[in-house]
DNA sequence: TTGATATTTGAACAAACATTCAAATATATT
DNA sequence: AATATATTTGAATGTTTGTTCAAATATCAA
């Protein structure tokens, strides 16, 4: 755990001065863990297809495995890593269970991503 | 090519009406795969560690694997990466080359994703 | 031209990942 | 209780991925 701090210098550094301001600059390796998982978790189309369905309205597991094309048991695996990562809740219903999305900002930053995107002509 | 419009009904479905506007809601298959691209090249916390520092200042390579901690190796390799979604450009000056960030938006959706992740206590 | 330095590249390898299949739960219906 | 349906779970598998190592480029300096 106390690794973290250990600094090995590997490297021929060429600039100290910007190296140390932007090492000072950089979030706490907690924070950039979040962050990463955050967006590897975007990062799947199978994933991302998911959270942008469940931005219009909840849907029950079958219903999303039907618009994601995919197995219903492969949509409930990819479900749980969502649910971890508290990108989507769900509520039972005898049967059924219907996901929803549990935070606001994913679609702003969704959203934000789809701008950038539109600007390649790949 | 053409099998993206190939729909096979392998599951029961609860609710058509909700399934079919789902589907129509849902972006294309390109841009749903170049937005999840985009996820993924933030998805890796050395990559996220690259783009943050280097939303700073730009950076030769061996101080990018002096901030990161890593081979200069394993950056260039990363760097190609970034290089290739076009989230970063580069500038040689003899036998140095810098990078610097080649997008606006990223820092944007990078920021949203920090509101996102200090809502949780994990 | 020779040696030194900065970066890139390709092969190799272990670790992580997405999906499938079969089996297990859980709930509703008869 | 027995059957059917919706979902979850665990093991297995082929694929992708991040890093390392060694070698190749590219540029500078002597």
């Amino acid at each position: 755990m106390s690794k973290e701090t250990i600094e090995v210098c590997r490297e021929t550094i060429i600039n100290h001065e910007k190296v140390k301001s932007a090492r000072q600059n950089l979030p706490a390796k907690s924070e950039i863990d979040n962050l990463s998982d955050t967006f590897k978790i975007l990062g799947d189309p199978t994933r991302l297809k998911i959270v942008i369905a469940l931005a219009w309205e909840e849907l029950c597991v079958c219903d999303i495995a039907t618009v994601v094309n995919l197995s219903v048991s492969a949509v409930s695996h990819q479900l749980r890593l969502l649910r971890n990562m508290r990108l989507v809740k769900f509520r039972k219903e005898g049967k059924m269970v219907y996901y929803s999305l549990d935070d606001e900002h994913i679609e702003n930053i969704i959203q934000l991503a789809q701008i950038h995107v539109r600007e390649f002509s790949r």
